[in-house]
DNA sequence: TTGAAAGCGCTAACAT
DNA sequence: ATGTTAGCGCTTTCAA
């Protein structure tokens, strides 16, 4: 594949290999003079010279590359987060390897070594559990790691997510705007900060505004699924307080509530109001379209990668974490509530 | 990062680096003595030797890499291929790098660049246009390349589609059987293999029915999108002909078909069916349901790796195409014609 | 300003 | 069955 070396260049132009690294990179140009300098471009044009990066990584110990850690590229919420971090890498010529764990421990383990292997500089994960001790172990390793939408527990490691406290407050506050008193939240799985944090900005949201608290106002769903939420909601349905409105812990949550409001002849938003939580893609064309408290995926995935590059250029300073601040997309779920 | 390099891994089990190397490669561990690969194991084990991949690839020229060109990976239809291929590579070791090219050339040309630079082994594209001077020059140029989705004009580069023929047939057939006569095509814009697959399916399928099949039966869209797909719409309501029926040239186009009927005050699927093509995720969702050729895109993305890793083992054979059928979701956007 | 020489970590002849 | 040697293509001291 990349046949030409940097020889044949060095060749062709008459001069020294060195030389010629010399004259390719930009940041030892200056050393050599322009007149060989511009014969060395020329015999690299001419003879479609490729730099083999393989090469050069394996003298320099560096890879201009970053392993991304996913739960699962399919979940709509990661690719524009993907894209952000992408965009952002290649201004810098960098590359990303990305890999799906599933959320499975022994496939993050894999993916990190064979990532290691390839000499990666560093990484970024949306895989973290609250308690994950393959990151923690990561990061403190000294390997430069950034967290997107989900943290750690362990203060150390840098995150970019969003203000879950203030999303939820948002939702919370356009409800009781609306006229709800008597709310719901289906929450997300409790080993994820996202879980916990939303889960938590509810209860605060409720206190703060003398709200009714019951513990059965909020339910956890098993999983960050339709069939989660759907569980989820018919507890409530089924055995739940009095409620005209549900704060799902996110889109696909809010599904779920939505196929078990119809099972029992609710109507959204006529009976019951329902806020999600992403404002992922689409959501806006589902029936009624959703009012949700939109996550900046894009610019989480921009702010990890520039994050992260700051961290390899400076090792030594303290890594930061970034919390970006939700809106909320009001769209037909939400309505006063009957009556 | 990987610190322990095999000479420590060798000195530390009392053999040369070269044994070593044997003993830990699954190729050529036979060649060494069982006891003394077991003390490599331990000591590779002990030391926490992780393989410099690096390293192997210079000497070996391979790299167990592969680079995989998407237009976007925040359309949802690439997500499951991506995952299809992934989860196949993942298999024998390799790993894929991701690019967005946007559908400009030069991005993609610079990504080629970079990929060859990295040593990968081959391509996965999904970014074909009908004429693709940059892609097929990569198939000239003796590189393994697999197109998915979409193929190129000249039939020397394999690819892994769907059936676009059997998918449109489907379809028409489905709308023929409710009783629908009058149908109208939403085509997606013919630079595309799929977009002339699809056109030229619809009028094979109109003409076997023996069902009208004037020209303005058929409006391409300017863009896969619900914007494009709305335009187009209009075109057919404004001027077009009598119809009761649509086949939109993929999910994006149906939806904007959707929207251009809700504004003139026509149900979805009271007074026009629609048919859409992907069955992309949550289509199920909207308002009403989209009856969808659906495609199986991750087994394309298993397929397509499947092929990649054939062509990377066995030069020589030819390069096999492989086209997948269809299935058709039928969802509650498409009746009985009115009256 | 350029050349010479060494070496990144590994594998693959070749030799023993 | 194992050791020796050379070299993948590049960058980077060091010397001239």
């Amino acid at each position: 594949m990349g046949r030409v070396t940097l020889k044949e260049v060095a060749e062709h132009a008459g001069v020294h290999p060195a030389t010629a690294s010399r004259a390719l990179n930009a940041a030892t140009r200056g050393l050599v003079n322009p007149q060989t300098a511009e014969r060395v471009d020329q015999a690299a044009q001419h003879l479609g010279y490729i730099p083999n990066s393989i090469a050069r990584s394996l003298k320099t110990a560096r890879s201009a590359s970053i392993g991304l850690l996913l739960p699962d590229l399919t979940n709509p919420l990661f690719p524009p987060i993907v894209r952000g971090i992408e965009d952002v890498l290649r201004t810098v010529g960098y590359n990303a390897w990305i890999v799906n764990t599933d959320n499975e421990p022994e496939r993050e383990a894999d993916a990190i070594a064979s990532f290691r292997g390839r000499n990666v500089e560093g990484f970024v994960a949306a895989t973290a559990r609250l308690r994950d001790p393959l990151l923690e172990e990561l990061a403190e390793s000294g390997t430069p790691l950034v967290l997107v939408n989900r943290r750690v527990d362990s203060p150390n490691v840098p995150s970019v997510t969003v203000d879950d406290k203030a999303g939820v407050m948002m939702a919370v506050r356009h409800l009781f705007e609306l006229g709800h008193r008597e709310l719901v939240h289906l929450a997300g799985p409790q080993d994820l900060s996202t879980g916990v944090a939303r889960l938590q900005a509810f209860r605060q949201a409720l206190e703060d505004l003398g709200l009714p608290a019951e513990p059965e106002r909020i339910v956890e769903a098993a999983s960050w699924s339709a069939t989660g939420g759907a569980d989820a909601m018919e507890t409530v349905v089924e055995s739940g307080p009095s409620y005209t409105a549900v704060v799902a812990g996110n889109d696909l949550i809010a599904l779920g509530c939505y196929d078990i409001l119809a099972r029992h002849g609710l109507r959204c938003p006529d009976d019951v109001s329902v806020v999600g939580f992403n404002d992922m893609s689409f959501i806006d064309r589902v029936a009624p379209p959703l009012t949700s408290v939109r996550v900046p995926h894009y610019e989480i995935g921009t702010e990890a990668a520039r994050l992260l590059l700051e961290a390899l250029e400076h090792p030594d300073r303290h890594p930061r974490s970034l919390v970006l601040p939700p809106t909320l997309s009001v769209r037909r779920s939400t309505a006063p509530p009957p009556g």
